[in-house]
RNA sequence: CGCGGGGUGGAGCAGCCCGGUAGCUCGCGAGGCUCAUAACCUCGAGGUCCUAGGUUCAAAUCCUAGCCCCGCAACCA
């Protein structure tokens, strides 16, 4: 076994305004907890964090729209997303929001420290003023005529008519969507910006450093956009009252521009996170180079996110200095459904805390893995998602434990006896599905979950393959010993894909655990806790690893060990839930 | 306009970097088994590898042009 690793596991943070659908969980959510729970069974100490997305315009509209406050919006949406992640199984050592007193502090000092460094210059633009408001008004606030086809219903940013964007200040007839006001002014206002292009060439020396782990769709977008374009500043403040303030006097109408403070929360709850623990210098064994040169980050966003995670945040930490560059940043594609993409206000979606309240947790992190994004966009059908859990997942994985238990049970008292001399094909399955520590392992750990999916579903379909040619209900009558011994070797290759497959299927694997006469935890506990802190209290969602047993390498099951009484790991879905599900929809 | 990803049997994907008789899962057809949530096992049918050129003895794989889908395109990360 390889010398423990520190990985950090950055998850793109949820925006606190709308619920989640299947499509985040399958892209960005799912992959990182997967690749978590193989990396810490092989020993690796893994830091995995995210938090919900407080502040930005889009909060603040529908707040008013709701007529409660920002916060009361957060507070909604977060707790959402805290319940959802415990169902589902996402182990986050902490999941928190940006608007603690924590993240204000370690915003502000980057932004000092940017600003310190010369990374940070004033400039002014041109934006939208509403005078009955008496306040700038942000893209999201504005409508008017599209300059372009004159759709009278045009955003402020992008026309969803014909899809061009352009500035709010070229719309025609804009009008605020506060006050309704029509006569709006043009003014000037003074901002921060992030020189890009002076972080440019530190950009480009990291990004042509060695990167052939990266995935294409990555590494091709953010090298061409730094190799052949010239950064500009990008603004990182805003003329908001919702948001972190900025630490320098005069600016107390302005905010903090959501991307720049959102990005930064990777680095404020791994502090977060060892302050709650009593170890407030922790953090530094994954963010800080001097302590510990051999940690990895992981960053695991959707294709939206690239240019943030892979030009930004990069450009960020080089401008503070002293802190871990992403080691990969595996990017998923879009999960659409029926051709379309997800949107609440279409109401074409599948919330993920509707999809828990119907489905196991264990058979939407088969199908969504089996389905993964990982190339190119894919195509959600709830025929599919059927097909998926009954024909592959209860049928191949779940089958072959049922129908091994199940005669282990009947015929040998749930008690297997001591096997006799291992045969060809006895050995020849112990040893392929024991080479699957290594061909799966090395998959998870390339973050190519769904290649290891079909890797471990081929081992198990071996597995039934072994056991149908060695007909133990046969071979019982006639050699009971014979049978003994194949069972023996059907049920440790049962322990082992438990294993193999416990970083996708959490839940079973540990109940499958626990149906081989095994106690303890393969995992460790999820929990949640309130922490107070100057800005009030915020619920977050933690992972505590210590008293978990799971190990990635082949366990020795005992003979004799007694089995619990075995009981199907899968519910078998009915024919018509696609039906029942789309219906649902149009309700 | 520009940049990136994708376009492979009915469905979903792999292969493409490092050219050499097209692979996997599901579905479909036939047979077998009966331990098992009618699950499991075997065999089979089914493909202009987006289009048009080019390079090569040979192209899904390399080159050129075009078409279609998705994301980014400085402010909804």
């Amino acid at each position: 076994m390889s010398q423990s690793r520190k990985i950090l596991v950055g998850v793109a943070w949820p925006y606190a305004n709308g619920e989640q659908h299947i499509g985040h969980i399958a892209g960005a959510y799912l992959p990182p907890d997967i690749f978590s729970r193989y990396q810490r069974m092989i020993g690796n100490e893994v830091l995995m964090v995210s938090g919900s997305d407080t502040h930005g315009t889009p909060v603040t509209v529908r707040a008013e729209s709701e007529g409660s406050s920002p916060a009361a919006v957060v507070e909604r949406f977060h707790t959402g997303f805290v319940e959802s992640y415990l169902k589902l199984g996402l182990t986050f050592d902490l999941f928190t929001h940006t608007d603690t007193q924590n993240h204000w502090d370690v915003t502000q000092k980057m932004f000092s420290q940017h600003r310190d460094k010369g990374y940070i210059y004033n400039d002014t633009q041109q934006q939208l003023y509403d005078p009955q408001a008496q306040r700038f008004l942000p893209d999201r606030y504005v409508e008017g005529t599209c300059p372009f086809c004159a759709s009278p219903e045009a955003r402020g940013d992008q026309c969803d008519n014909c899809s061009r964007t352009y500035e709010a200040t070229e719309l025609k007839q804009p009008r605020s969507r506060i006050t309704g006001n029509t006569s709006l002014e043009v003014r000037e206002t003074e901002h921060f910006f992030l020189d890009l292009g002076k972080l440019q060439p530190l950009l480009k020396e990291w990004l042509q450093k060695e990167k052939s782990h990266w995935r294409p769709n990555v590494l091709n977008f953010s090298r061409t956009q730094v190799e052949q374009e010239t950064l500009h500043g990008r603004p990182i403040t805003r003329d908001l009252e919702w948001g972190i303030s900025i630490p320098l006097e005069g600016y107390e109408d302005k905010r903090i521009y959501v991307w720049y403070d959102a990005v930064i929360g990777y680095f404020s709850a791994a502090i977060e996170w060892a302050t709650l623990n009593d170890t407030p210098d922790k953090w530094r064994e994954w963010w800080d180079p001097s302590v510990n040169p051999d940690a990895r980050a992981y960053y695991f966003i959707g294709k939206d996110n690239i240019p943030f995670h892979a030009m930004m945040w990069p450009a960020m930490l080089l401008g503070y200095e002293g802190l871990n560059l992403p080691y990969d940043v595996p990017a998923n594609e879009y999960l659409n459904m029926y051709g379309r993409k997800f949107s609440k206000s279409r109401g074409h979606i599948i919330s993920i805390q509707g999809a828990l309240e119907r489905y196991q947790a264990d058979a939407w992190r088969y199908a969504l893995t089996a389905i993964a994004p990982e190339a190119s966009d894919v195509d959600f059908t709830w025929d599919d998602f059927v097909e998926r859990v009954n024909n592959e997942l209860l049928a191949n994985w779940g089958n072959l434990v049922n129908r091994v238990l199940g005669f282990a049970n009947s015929r040998f008292k749930g008690s297997i006896p001591e096997p006799g001399p291992l045969d060809a094909k006895d050995q020849a399955l112990l040893d392929e599905v024991k080479a699957g520590f290594q061909s799966v392992g090395d998959l998870y750990n390339a973050v190519k979950p769904k290649m290891a999916l079909n890797e471990v579903r081929r081992l198990s379909q071996q597995a039934n393959q072994y056991f149908h040619e060695k007909e133990p209900w046969k071979t019982i009558k006639t050699d009971p010993q014979l049978a003994a011994t194949t069972i023996y070797v059907a049920v440790q290759a049962i322990d082992w894909l438990k294993l193999l497959w416990a970083p996708i299927l959490p839940h079973t694997s540990q109940q499958l655990h626990e149906l081989l006469g095994y106690d303890g935890q393969l995992f460790g506990r999820q929990y949640t806790e309130t922490v107070e802190d100057a800005r009030g209290s915020h619920v977050v969602l933690r992972y505590d690893h210590s008293q978990a047993a799971g190990v990635w390498e082949p366990s020795t099951f005992q003979a004799n060990q007694a089995l619990r009484k075995p009981a199907p790991l899968f519910v078998k879905l009915d024919d018509d839930v696609a039906e029942q599900e789309t219906e649902r929809q149009n309700a």
